[in-house]
DNA sequence: CGGAATCCTCTTCGATACTG
DNA sequence: CAGTATCGAAGAGGATTCCG
């Protein structure tokens, strides 16, 4: 059967909680879950050094734990994937306070890190500043490279989401180095001016986004 | 050399963090610095089965990262500690974080699980109910073993301290099973007095406390 | 093609013994 | 008491193969 996985075996909630999302890699497949469905190969490309046999383990245990499901996309590409579950859903805030907790190890990309830009999202997600944002209802949707992304603000809230919307307001096209720029460097404006991003929108808007999620 | 800790080399807050925290153990010696400096020894009994060399690397790494610093305690008993730094400090939120999530895996004690009963302090500042107690101003001190902390709840929020306080209120005297059926069994005040746990202190402040605690 | 199983190498963990 | 040294066991990582 299916070995016992290593348990620090303490009726503590840390120590309980870690158990389960404490091994390698588990929380990071947590992350790629809260965005949306993920096939195993999309899983495998986010999370480069895996091997297939540990996402297949960790993909068994989580499972098992409740973290996630298995399911089926709807017709058009009827792939299997695996879906967020409740109890992995609410792993939302232990995610976001690790994201405030790193963010200030970031520091600037290295060419030898791998980066995915929906990784962006999260962080804007996390940076964002509700009060900035009270009377605002927009859409900003992000073309970087092959991905597709947007940030839905309304009521003082912010929600993310893989995919293009509906009605964006904003519609920016960017490389990788492109974004990370605008989330990092100096003069954004003027950079996303001079380079031609906003594909859709005002300046106005792009200021506004950069200004609510706290760039 | 220091043989370089495994990365998952990614540009993402979350890896990041977890480049860092996300190693076994170390969350765990957070959980304990967090409740105030501990010895190697201290360290060592709370978390039973790391090893002496490998507390001896997590020790080393979370200095090297900011997360802790070795000090001496006070004249008396002038011992080398370890103790939380700024950076170790701020992961109090993430640990917070994950003792809320955690908490419904708690279930009963088994009586092979390990349990300190300072664990319980942490667990109570997460459950604390900040409006259930905004008009209240007191302290409760716990005697569990031997182990000796203190709960104080002032204008609207709570901290937990290990040793004695210098006023206490309210003063619980219990074993670790007496604590514990405090804690998750039925009619808690009558098991109180029947076991005569209240060495100081009014039948209505462990009412209080029970509410504010959330139990 | 997605993904599970196998095999091999390397690193990390855990327990005990040992030293300042 | 505070670590260091050592060694067998378990886990991680990478490549390859097998199966639907």
């Amino acid at each position: 059967m299916s070995k016992s996985p290593r348990s620090y075996n303490q009726f503590c909630a840390i120590a309980k909680a870690l158990d389960i999302i404490g091994e390698r890699w588990t929380l990071l497949i947590v992350r790629e879950l809260l965005s949306g469905p993920k096939r195993f190969k999309d899983l495998q490309d986010s999370l480069p050094g895996i091997g297939t046999n540990l996402l297949s383990t960790r993909l068994k245990e989580m499972k098992k734990n409740g973290l996630l499901a298995k399911g089926k996309l709807p017709p058009p590409a009827a792939s299997a994937v695996y879906e967020i579950a409740e109890r992995g859903r609410e792993l939302e805030a232990v995610v976001s306070a690790i994201v405030k907790w790193g963010f200030s190890l970031l520091g600037t990309p290295n060419q030898d890190e791998f980066f995915r830009p929906h990784w962006a999202m999260q962080a804007l997600l996390v940076t964002f500043d509700s009060d900035a944002a009270k009377e605002f209802s927009e859409i900003y949707e992000f073309h970087i490279s092959d991905e597709i992304f947007y940030l839905r603000v309304h009521e003082g809230k912010a929600e993310g989401r893989l995919g293009p919307a509906s009605h964006p307001d904003l519609v920016i096209i960017a490389s990788v180095n492109e974004l990370l720029t605008l989330g990092f460097g100096e003069n954004q404006i003027e950079y996303a001016l001079d380079k031609g991003l906003i594909k859709q929108g005002t300046v106005e808007m792009l200021c506004r986004f950069i200004r609510i999620f706290g760039l």
